[in-house]
DNA sequence: GAGGCAGTGGGGAATAGTGGGGATCCAGGC
DNA sequence: GCCTGGATCCCCACTATTCCCCACTGCCTC
C-alpha cells in the first residue's frame, strides 16, 4: 500500500448553485484514489476522507462499538450523516443539501488540509472558532516545533 | 534515509512582484529533496521546514489531536497556515499573498537557518526581536559552548 | 579572459476554477 | 399510459491564474 495522502493549507472556492465545490487542485493529487467520505465530525464543519482513511475510521467505529454499547446510537448518528462523494471530470464533489445546511454552508466554503482529512467549514465560522487561540502557542509550540 | 538536513547563517533576498524568493544555494544544497512546507509557527516569522522534518512535526500533531481535544481549533489554525512549496527550476519558492501579509514580508525578506528548518522574517522586524538579547548569552553560553 | 554559478526579471503555455447546457432517470399528476 | 417537473450526472467552454522556462547580469574561480 502507498503512503496514506495527507492534506495541509486552507482554499476558499465557491460552491455553485447545483451545490458543488471544486476540490483544491493539490488534494486532489495527493488522493489520487478516486472516492471519498464525507460526514458531520466536529460540528458545524465536515470532515472529509479519502477512502483509505475512512478504513481506519471504520474500524475504530467497530471497535467502540464492541467495547462500549451505549455508543451504538452515538455511531448509529455518524453513520446516517455520511455519504460517499466521487470527484467528477473537473475535480468537483456534490455535497448534499443536506450536509450544506447543517455545516451552513452557502456561497463560499472554506477547505483546510488537516493531516489525513479535510474539513469544510463556512468560512466566517471558521474564522470565529480559530481566533484567539494564538495563546495557546505558548501552550503547544514547545513540544510540536521543538 | 540520508542525514536530515540542517541550517545555518542568515541572508537577506527580495521578494519580487510575483510572491518569489530565492532561497538561498546553502539551503538547497543542504535539502536536496524538493518539497517543504511553509507555516507561521511564532508570529511573524515564517518557518520552512524540508519534507523530512515536517513529517515528524506531522506525527507530533497527530498525537496531540489524539491525546488532548482541546488541541484541536489550535491545530486547525496551524494546519490552515501551511502551504507545500517546490522550488522552481531557479531554486524559488512562491510565498502566497495570505503569508506574506502573516509576515508582513514586502521587498526584502530575511531567511535565518535555525538547525532543521528555516525562518523567514520581515527584516526589521527581526531587528526588533532579537535586540537586546545581548544578557542572555551570559545566560546560556555556558552550557552550550563550554 | 573565459566559464560557471547565483540572484533577478519576465513572457508564454498549461492548468485550475467556474458556469452552464443537455441527456437520462425517477416521481407525481392528468 | 403518457406527459411533466425536478433532480442528477456528464460533458463542453471560458478565463484568470499559476507555473515553467528562457534570458540577463554580476561575481567568483580557474
Amino acid at each position: 500500500m502507498g503512503r496514506m495522502p495527507t492534506f495541509l493549507g486552507q482554499y476558499t472556492y465557491t460552491l455553485d448553485e447545483k451545490g458543488r465545490v471544486s476540490l483544491p487542485a493539490p488534494f486532489r493529487r495527493e488522493a489520487e484514489e478516486q472516492r471519498f467520505v464525507l460526514l458531520q465530525v466536529h460540528p458545524p464543519a465536515l470532515a472529509l476522507y479519502p477512502e483509505s482513511a475512512w478504513r481506519e475510521v471504520e474500524d475504530r467505529l467497530r471497535g467502540v462499538l464492541r467495547n462500549d454499547p451505549d455508543a451504538r446510537y452515538w455511531v448509529l448518528r455518524v453513520m446516517s450523516s455520511a455519504v460517499e462523494v466521487v470527484p467528477d471530470s473537473q475535480g468537483r464533489i456534490l455535497i448534499p443539501s443536506r450536509l450544506q445546511d447543517c455545516a451552513h454552508l452557502s456561497g463560499q466554503v472554506l477547505m483546510v488540509g488537516v493531516i489525513d482529512k479535510v474539513e469544510l467549514w463556512n468560512p466566517s465560522e471558521f474564522e470565529g472558532a480559530v481566533e484567539g487561540k494564538e495563546g495557546d502557542f505558548a501552550r503547544y509550540a514547545p513540544q510540536i516545533f521543538r
